[in-house]
DNA sequence: TCTGGGGTCCTAGGACCC
DNA sequence: TCTGGGGTCCTAGGACCC
């Protein structure tokens, strides 16, 4: 049977929601990422916006300086994921094969569903018409063999477009395009392949395989299957987070030790706090440390029991962050990390068991009125602001 | 130009064990 | 005194994706 893959993409995603909750938006310069003057990036840029070279990813100071009359919006993530478990809803009438890879984009394997839905060109297309009924909301989507091909396709169909490549015309649909546009190849990659004289996904396809795996590895192995627009497996699926983790930009850099601490507090409980709402404990705690000069440094270190406490994981991130900050250096990002999971529970010794009891008991509260009233409805006394009321 | 925040996977060296 | 080889785990760093 032939595999039938759609890759279905959400144009400006962020974008578009913001246009449902605000249409005055529509049609305007639009820009999700927050404070212009400030340190972020752009996350999403309607079309509008693009025709002045804004892109996801560029600093938005740049941006402000291409697109001054921009409206910059901070972002409503809650929102983003309400319409992605929307979206979802909808892919989930076509097929229960949906593979959600962010809250934007899906694979959807429709493989012997042709009597339910028609041949692939057509099924997509009533994809395309039921969301944007539905939800107000516009995609794109590639319909191939394989799901490379297929994030190619949508990838090329943007905006609001369609683009089907028939069984047998992958190798040659890709041949002529550059070899950036493969998934997987970023910048540093793509540099590496010029080198080699690989400029077009084609020149990859002309490499012997055994070469390839002998100057990459096993990525060189990878890159001339998915050459042929070859899938061995759908996708690297984990169904369960193989890390957690948070990370802040200061908005200046940052050398008052009493601020670093405060910061690694609250990222610690906000940790903590999604630790314990997937119900796992890490075997591991790791901080990862950005200077002003953009070097960066990660430390990680087993903890002596899993935890999901927020005292514990800050200890553990401080320990760390003690052991490898350079007092000559401004911080600029801090982050904290947890992994290696267990929902085993720990053997403790009696006083160990009593006082997580408590410590559980105060959490399991804070938890509650957390996923009510938002994170920051309560705040454990390390990260309290000084001259600031805590928010409840 | 001045570089977010959340993830995944791969590589490589050293420790450790048999 | 000089010296294996294989396997696995841990940690750090980096590329990449959205």
């Amino acid at each position: 049977m032939i595999r039938q893959i759609l890759h279905v993409d959400m144009d400006a995603f962020y974008v578009s929601v913001e246009e449902l909750l605000d249409p005055s938006l529509t049609g305007k310069a639009v820009i999700v990422g927050g404070d212009p003057e400030g340190r972020g990036v752009v996350a999403s840029a309607s079309y509008e916006a693009r025709k002045f070279g804004v892109r996801s990813a560029m600093p938005l100071q740049q941006a402000k300086r291409r697109c001054p009359h921009a409206v910059f919006i901070r972002g409503h993530y809650a929102k983003y994921s309400e319409w992605s478990s929307k979206i979802h809803h909808i892919f989930s009438r076509f097929t229960p094969l949906v593979e959600m890879v962010s809250v934007d984009e899906a694979y959807l394997d429709l493989t012997g569903c042709n009597l339910l839905h028609g041949p692939a060109l057509r099924a997509a297309d009533t994809l395309i018409r039921t969301i944007k009924q539905e939800t107000g909301l516009r995609c794109s989507v590639g319909a191939s063999t394989s799901h490379v091909v297929s994030k190619i396709a949508s990838d090329l169909a943007k905006p609001h477009g369609l683009m089907c490549v028939f069984p047998a015309c992958e190798a040659a649909f890709l041949a002529p395009l550059p070899i950036r546009r493969m998934p997987g190849v970023g910048k540093v990659t793509e540099a590496k392949l010029l080198i080699l004289g690989i400029k077009t996904i084609g020149d990859a396809q002309r490499r012997r395989r055994e070469d390839l795996e002998r100057q990459f590895g096993k990525f060189g192995e990878w890159l001339h299957r998915k050459a042929f627009g070859q899938d061995i497996e759908a996708y690297a699926w984990h169904d369960s987070a193989r890390s957690l983790s948070h990370e802040t930009t200061f908005p200046s850099d940052v050398a008052d030790l009493e601020i670093i601490q405060q910061a690694l507090s609250h990222l610690s409980q906000r940790l903590a706090y999604r630790l314990r709402d997937h119900g796992v404990k890490a075997q591991t705690i790791g901080l990862k440390l950005r200077y002003a000069n953009f070097q960066t440094v990660s430390r990680e270190r087993a903890v002596p029991q899993p935890t999901c406490l927020d005292y514990e994981i800050f200890q553990a991130a401080f320990d760390l962050f003690r052991a490898t900050y350079d007092r000559r250096q401004k911080v600029r990002l801090l982050g904290v990390r947890a992994s290696h999971f267990t929902s085993q529970p720990r053997q403790a010794d009696l006083f160990e068991a009593e006082r997580e009891q408590k410590m559980g008991r105060a959490l399991y509260t804070a938890d509650q009125l957390r996923s009510r009233f938002g994170f920051d409805a309560v705040r454990l006394a390390r990260s309290l602001d000084k001259g600031r009321e805590p928010s409840s």
